[in-house]
DNA sequence: GTTCTCCATTAACATTTGATAAAAAGCAAT
DNA sequence: ATTGCTTTTTATCAAATGTTAATGGAGAAC
């Protein structure tokens, strides 16, 4: 299981093996089944996630009550861990598995403590867990100006295999339209 | 000039006189005029900006060669720090002034080292430079799944005086709208 | 298998937004 | 004041999206 998170860790940022160990000791095995919520907004949250499977999203709710999809999260990716916490290490967002997910979870203080006596996995905090994850964000603000229609033509290029596996609401609500709206797109992108 | 910085600092996360100082050392006031366009995306940017007075935006050029709006920043609020610097210390995204501006920059590789020394430079450095950043970003995001009109009522909302301040074309990009839906819509919310 | 529920699709109509063009207003330079 | 430039508004029409309601389909529980 470590081997597939160094892994991923080797693909965003390259680490060496005594880091890596470093790192190793904090980090702990989770799964939630689908349609578990399991990072609530407000609440505390001290942990920093990487997905080893499964497709989750971030989401909030609206002021008539509404769940908006800010972001979807999937295999091999690191899950927001500035984004879920506040300067009260409590969550901004509420976070949900939309498939069963494979998580790894590691304890933000301490990898703190971490930073601050090796060099190495200080560089990889900073770029790794804030810049990757800002880039991400900004993505989808620019995604913002586009036609709902080029949305869905970009989110297809980004989750190729996720159309048809999680619901459509979701997707709909990630795109910003209707989940009809977004049923007339997919009937018109099939011509 | 540097009393300001303290207060807006202050505003955000107290912080000893003694941290303060050490601060200070680093600080270096600047001014842009009207348009100057003083961040470029994929240029190299080392440095993080407190804004004193003034207006600036940051934003993207489309692929059909569009300026889109991405963020916009009033007096006494910090610019994006991290989102203006990606991995390879280049800018992710474009800054321009929108009215004249004054701003205090710091040298983002001095600071960290301050952070590295002084664990209460470090606790703000996470907090202000960071999380007050991503909040905003997701503030942001949060936004687009409104409709264009509840868009403008909150920009309204947050950014009072700016509306008469800088050109609509920016606001218009920024709501993700035309400007001639803009106006639509300004005409639409008198009545 | 039947029923139930949830989700996706379709249809019809209303509303919003975009595109284009033209007019009006603001503003700077002379 | 006048000219020229840019920004904002207005009008008209086309396209995209939302709303409501009805239909169809897949899977779960029985």
């Amino acid at each position: 299981m470590n081997k597939k998170v160094k892994n991923i860790i080797d693909g965003i940022f390259p680490i060496s093996e005594k880091s890596f160990q470093e790192i190793e000791s904090l980090l702990k095995f989770e799964t939630f089944e689908k349609g578990e919520t399991f990072i609530q907004r407000n609440k505390r949250n001290e942990k920093e996630y990487f997905i080893l499977s499964g497709v989750c999203k971030s989401y909030l709710i609206s002021p008539d009550g509404e769940e908006i999809t800010i972001s979807l999260f999937t295999e091999n990716n690191i899950l927001s861990p500035q984004s879920i916490r506040t300067s009260k290490n409590t969550s901004n967002l509420n976070f949900q598995a939309l498939t069963n997910i494979e998580l790894v979870s590691m304890n933000a203080k301490e990898f703190e403590s971490l930073m601050i006596e090796n060099i190495e996995i200080r560089h990889f905090g900073n770029t790794v867990l804030q810049n990757e994850l800002i880039s991400k964000v900004e993505k989808e603000i620019g995604l913002a100006s586009l036609t709902a229609k080029e949305r869905l033509i970009e989110f297809r290029k980004k989750y190729r295999l996720l159309e048809n596996l999680i619901p459509h609401t979701d997707i709909a609500s990630y795109l910003g339209i209707t989940n009809i709206s977004l049923s007339r797109l997919r009937k018109d992108l099939m011509s």
